[in-house]
DNA sequence: CGCCAGGGCCATA
DNA sequence: TATGGCCATGGC
């Protein structure tokens, strides 16, 4: 069966990635909040330069002190995380709407992954990969993560330059429709992912020649050819 | 000097 | 629903 051959592929690659490169340990933060703003602040951005921004932040980070730091003090925190002025807007509605609703996954028990998805997408400054990232890394819930890195390498994988472009959802669906939803390992997936592309696979073109993918992408055809 | 990084919002058609 | 302009700093 087709879902079958898919299943065995994305778990080769899986497999294939661990071996080579073992745990991500993928975003570590001090609290649920600290995460949840560093998804606001490494949207298309380092996350080097996140960090710094994140070091500026300490002693403030929680929806409390968040709220109470004058706005100009909070741009001048986030600044090296560029679009400043946008993010600092979203920070204050992410403080107030944790304030409100909660910080932890504790906090939100109540909801469906569903139900937190929309709740979080409604919210200015989260879009599909924030909100995921959020409900992964810090609400314990099992989605997976589409960017660019996910696009890059499922193109390079499958020769499908159509992964570029096509919808958030329908990517995301090519893993959950085929995997346990396990948060750990979607989680780990991801990160994995990310690691590749910033060790070996940093050019844009997906169909790039000499490719250290190569061999990779050769055992998953062999995965594939087996039925 | 130009390109781009762990996107998302909004206006327009 | 699908593009396009815009946001902004920092590393290379």
């Amino acid at each position: 069966m087709r879902m079958q051959k898919r299943k065995a592929q994305l778990e080769t690659i899986y497999n294939l990635l661990f071996a080579a490169f073992g745990p991500q340990h993928w975003w570590e933060a001090d609290s649920a909040f600290e995460m949840e703003v560093g998804a606001i602040l490494t949207q298309n951005t380092t996350w080097a330069a996140v960090e710094k921004s994140i070091a500026n932040l300490k002693g403030n980070l929680s929806p409390d002190s968040l709220l109470a730091l004058p706005q100009e003090k909070l741009e001048e925190a986030i600044r090296p995380s560029g679009y400043f002025h946008q993010k600092a807007k979203y920070l204050k509605a992410l403080a107030a709407f944790c304030k409100e609703n909660g910080t932890n996954k504790a906090d939100y028990e109540a909801y469906s992954t569903e139900e937190l998805r929309r709740l979080w997408l409604a919210q200015k400054g989260v879009g599909k990969e924030t909100a995921d990232s959020i409900l992964l890394y810090a609400m314990d819930r099992p989605v997976f993560i589409v960017d660019a890195y996910t696009r890059r390498v499922m193109s390079r994988m499958f020769g499908e330059e159509a992964y570029l472009s096509m919808d958030y959802d329908a990517v995301a669906n090519v893993f959950t429709e085929v995997l346990p939803k396990d948060t750990a390992y979607y989680g780990e997936y991801h990160g994995l992912l990310v690691r590749l592309c910033k060790d070996i696979c940093l050019k844009k073109n997906p169909n790039c020649e000499n490719c250290p993918l190569t061999d990779l992408c050769k055992a998953v055809d062999k995965t594939a050819k087996k039925d």
